[in-house]
DNA sequence: GAGCACTGC
C-alpha cells in the first residue's frame, strides 16, 4: 500500500510518503504520510501521549480487532475530545453495523462504501455433518462433476495445503485455514467450501492457561463499520500490515473469497438455522481472549490521570476478572504496587517489547550480571513458535530426541537450551547452514537475532550506558546458570509450580492451583530418583490433552519463599484501587486447594489430599502397567 | 508422548 501511494504522487518511498514496522523505520523530515503498524503506533503514544506529530490518524481494518487494535480504540476516543481542534480520526472497517463503533465514538458519522463483490449463491447442507472432512470432500466432489470452471477453496481448522500449481484444464482445490483471505493468490476461487470451524486461542484467567479451541466461526469478522470523521488538511498517518495476510475470516469473508472476479457459489457445512441461531454475529475479540497483563501495564505507564484501568473505555470491554488477573501479575513481579499504582520497576518494564515477565526478567537479570543471556532467552522465547525445533516429521519409532548436536539444557530446562542453542549459533557466526542442519527455521533465528539487538539497544538507553549485552563465546560445561535461573524466577514469579511429593505432577501458585504436568518436549531432566526438580517457573500454560507447562526452567526453594509471602498477602480489592477494603485475600494454592482438579479430597486437609491424590495417581500408573 | 489457527511491539 505505501509502495502504491509513493508511486501514485510520484514521491520516493521513505519521504514524503514514509512507513515504520517493528525492525524498520522508513520515514524522515519530509514524510507528511507515514504508515505504521497498531503495535508501532501503540509504543509512539508512550514516548508521546497526545500523538501531537499526527494531525489525522486513520484506523485500518479496524474489524480484525486485534488487541493493539482495541486499545488503540480507546485511547482515539479520548484523544479526540483532548485534541477536538486538531485531531481526526477514521476508522475504516469491511463489514458492517457501524452503528456500535459511532455510538461508541459520540455518535460519529458513519460512511458506507459499497463493496464489489460479484454475487456469490449460498448453499447451506440441512444437517450437521458427521465428518467434516467427508462432507468437503463430497462437497468437493460435487462442484467438480457439476459446475463449470473455477477454483475451489476449502475452510477447514487443520494445516494449510495447496495442491498444484494451477495448469491449464485443472481446476485447483486448496484446503486453507483461516489464513486464505489475501496472502495466497486464489484469483481463480470461484467456489468456497466452509466448514464452518475455526482455530482459536482463548485464555482462562482464573487458571492462566490457554487452550486451542476448534470453534463455530461467527456471521462477521468482529465489530464492522464504515465511518469515521471528515478529513481536513495536515498530515495522515495509516496503518500497514507487514504480510498481506486477513487474520480472522468468518461466514461471510468466507463466502466473499468465492466473488472477487466472478459470481461464485459457497457451500456451507452447516444448516443456515445454525448460521442463523447459533453463530455469533461477531468473533469475539482478541482482548477478550488474551492474558492482559502487559497491556494493563502499557496502560499503566501512559500516566492517564484521567483513566481507571478497570473502568478504561474499551469498545468491548474484557471480563473484570481478566484485568483483575492482569493486576495480580503485574503485583506479583513489581510492576505495580499494592495500591495498584506503577512502580518505577514496572515504568520500565513498558518500555520492552515484551511480555511483563520477560520484561521483569531482564531487568533482574542486569542486576544479576547476566543480562547477556537473558537477552538472548527472551528474544529467543519471542519466536519460539516460528523456530519449529526438531519434531522430524518421519515417524520414527525413535524417541524425540532433539536432533543430533544441539545442546540440551544441562538439565535445567528449556529456556537453558534456548539460551545454548542461540550461544552456539553466535559461535558459527549466524551460519545459516548451521540452522537448516540442526533443523531450526533460518527466518526464525534471524528474527531472534533482531529481536535480540532491539532489547538490546532498549537495555542500554534504559540503563543510560553501556551494557554487557555481549554473547559470550563458549558457555562454561557445568555451569549452573544461577543467575539467570533466579532472574527468571523474578520475572516468572507470577508463573511458578511445585511439584508433587510423590510423582512428577505440579500445582500451579497464584491461580486457581491446577495440576499440571511439564510438556513432554521438554528437556529438563529428572535426578536420579526419576524426580523432577521441586520448583520450576514455567513460560505459558497449554491446554491440549491434559494442561502442560511449556518451557519449564529450574529454581531453588529459597527463592519460592518472599514470592509465596507476596501472594498470600495480596489484595485484590486494593490493587484495583477500589475503596472496599473488604480484606478479601486472593486464593492461593497453599490456602485454598481446587474443588475441581484431580487432587480434590472434599473434608480432607490440604496436605493429606495431595499425598492421597499422590499416591492413587501411583497406584493407578502402577495397574496400567 | 504430542502436536499439528494466526499475528506482532
Amino acid at each position: 500500500m505505501h509502495r502504491r501511494v509513493a508511486q501514485e504522487l510520484g514521491v520516493r518511498l521513505g519521504e514524503e510518503v514514509g512507513y515504520a514496522i517493528r525492525f524498520e523505520d522508513r520515514t524522515s523530515e519530509k514524510t507528511i504520510i507515514k504508515y505504521l503498524t497498531d503495535g508501532v503506533l501503540l509504543r509512539e503514544s508512550l514516548s508521546d501521549p497526545e500523538l501531537r506529530q499526527y494531525s489525522v490518524i486513520i484506523l485500518d481494518e479496524a474489524h480484525e480487532r486485534s488487541l493493539n487494535t482495541d486499545i488503540l480504540l480507546g485511547l482515539m476516543k479520548r484523544l479526540i475530545k483532548l485534541r477536538q481542534s486538531n485531531l481526526k480520526v477514521l476508522i475504516t472497517s469491511a463489514t458492517l453495523d457501524g452503528e456500535k463503533v459511532s455510538r461508541f465514538f459520540s455518535n460519529c458519522p458513519i460512511l458506507n462504501v459499497p463493496g464489489k463483490l460479484y454475487p456469490v449463491e449460498i448453499q447451506h447442507i440441512p444437517e450437521t455433518p458427521k465428518s467434516y472432512v467427508e462432507a468437503s470432500l463430497k462437497a468437493a466432489i460435487d462442484i467438480h462433476v457439476r459446475e463449470p470452471e473455477g477454483d475451489v477453496l476449502i475452510f477447514m481448522t487443520g494445516q494449510i495445503r495447496v495442491f498444484s500449481p494451477p495448469s491449464p484444464n485443472c481446476r485447483r482445490f486448496i484446503v486453507a485455514t483461516n489464513i486464505a483471505e489475501t496472502s495466497l493468490t486464489v484469483d481463480g476461487v470461484v467456489y468456497v467450501i466452509d466448514s464452518g470451524f475455526v482455530k482459536q486461542r482463548q485464555y482462562n484467567p482464573s487458571t492462566g492457561m490457554y487452550s486451542l479451541d476448534v470453534v463455530q466461526i461467527s456471521k462477521w469478522e468482529g465489530i464492522g463499520l464504515m465511518g469515521g470523521l471528515r478529513v481536513g488538511k495536515g498530515h495522515f498517518i495509516f496503518f500497514v500490515r507487514k504480510n498481506k495476510v486477513k487474520r480472522r475470516v468468518q461466514a461471510n469473508q468466507r463466502a466473499g473469497r468465492a466473488g472477487r472476479t466472478r459470481p461464485g457459489k459457497c457451500y456451507r457445512l452447516y444448516p443456515s438455522m445454525v448460521y442463523h441461531d447459533i453463530f455469533l454475529d461477531a468473533t469475539v475479540p482478541e482482548i477478550q481472549r488474551s492474558s492482559l497483563a502487559g497491556s494493563v501495564l502499557y496502560l499503566k505507564s501512559l500516566d492517564l490521570p484521567d483513566i481507571d484501568i478497570l473502568n478504561f473505555d474499551f469498545l468491548d470491554p474484557p471480563s473484570s476478572e481478566s484485568l483483575e488477573d492482569a493486576l495480580k501479575q503485574l503485583y506479583i513481579i513489581d510492576a505495580i504496587d499494592e495500591d495498584g499504582s506503577i512502580t518505577n520497576l514496572g515504568r520500565t518494564m513498558a518500555e520492552l517489547p515484551l511480555e511483563p515477565s520477560l520484561s521483569r526478567t531482564l531487568l533482574e537479570a542486569n542486576e544479576c550480571g547476566c543480562l547477556s543471556q537473558a537477552l538472548t532467552v527472551a528474544a529467543m522465547l519471542s519466536a519460539e513458535t516460528s523456530l519449529l525445533l526438531g519434531q522430524s516429521k518421519s515417524n520414527d519409532k525413535k524417541r524425540k530426541q532433539v536432533p543430533s548436536n544441539l545442546p540440551n539444557g544441562s538439565g535445567w530446562g528449556d529456556h537453558i537450551q534456548l539460551l545454548q542453542i542461540y550461544e552456539l549459533w553466535h559461535q558459527t557466526d549466524y551460519n545459516i547452514d548451521w540452522c537448516k542442519e540442526n533443523n531450526l527455521k533460518v527466518r526464525g533465528m534471524m528474527f531472534v537475532k533482531d529481536v535480540r539487538k532491539q532489547l538490546s539497544q532498549i537495555m542500554q538507553k534504559i540503563a543510560k550506558g553501556s551494557l554487557d549485552v555481549k554473547i559470550s563465546k563458549r558457555w562454561k560445561e557445568g555451569s549452573d546458570y544461577r543467575a539467570l535461573r533466579k532472574a527468571l524466577c523474578s520475572g516468572y514469579a507470577n508463573q511458578l509450580a511445585e511439584r508433587m511429593i510423590r510423582h512428577n505432577g505440579f500445582r500451579t501458585f497464584g491461580f486457581k492451583s491446577q495440576l499440571v504436568q511439564v510438556h513432554p518436549s521438554s528437556v529438563l531432566t529428572a535426578d536420579e530418583d526419576g524426580m523432577l526438580p521441586n520448583y520450576v517457573v514455567y513460560h505459558e500454560l497449554i491446554v491440549t490433552t491434559r494442561p502442560y507447562m511449556r518451557n519449564v526452567c529450574a529454581i531453588e526453594m529459597q527463592w519460592v519463599r518472599p514470592i509465596l509471602a507476596k501472594l498470600d498477602n495480596m489484595n485484590v480489592s486494593k490493587l484495583s484501587g477500589g475503596t472496599n477494603q473488604s480484606n478479601e485475600k486472593i486464593q492461593v494454592a497453599t490456602v485454598d486447594l481446587p474443588k475441581d482438579a484431580d487432587i480434590a479430597k472434599p473434608s480432607i486437609d490440604d496436605t493429606d489430599s495431595r499425598i492421597l491424590a499422590a499416591r492413587e495417581r501411583f497406584l493407578a500408573r502402577k495397574i496400567n502397567k
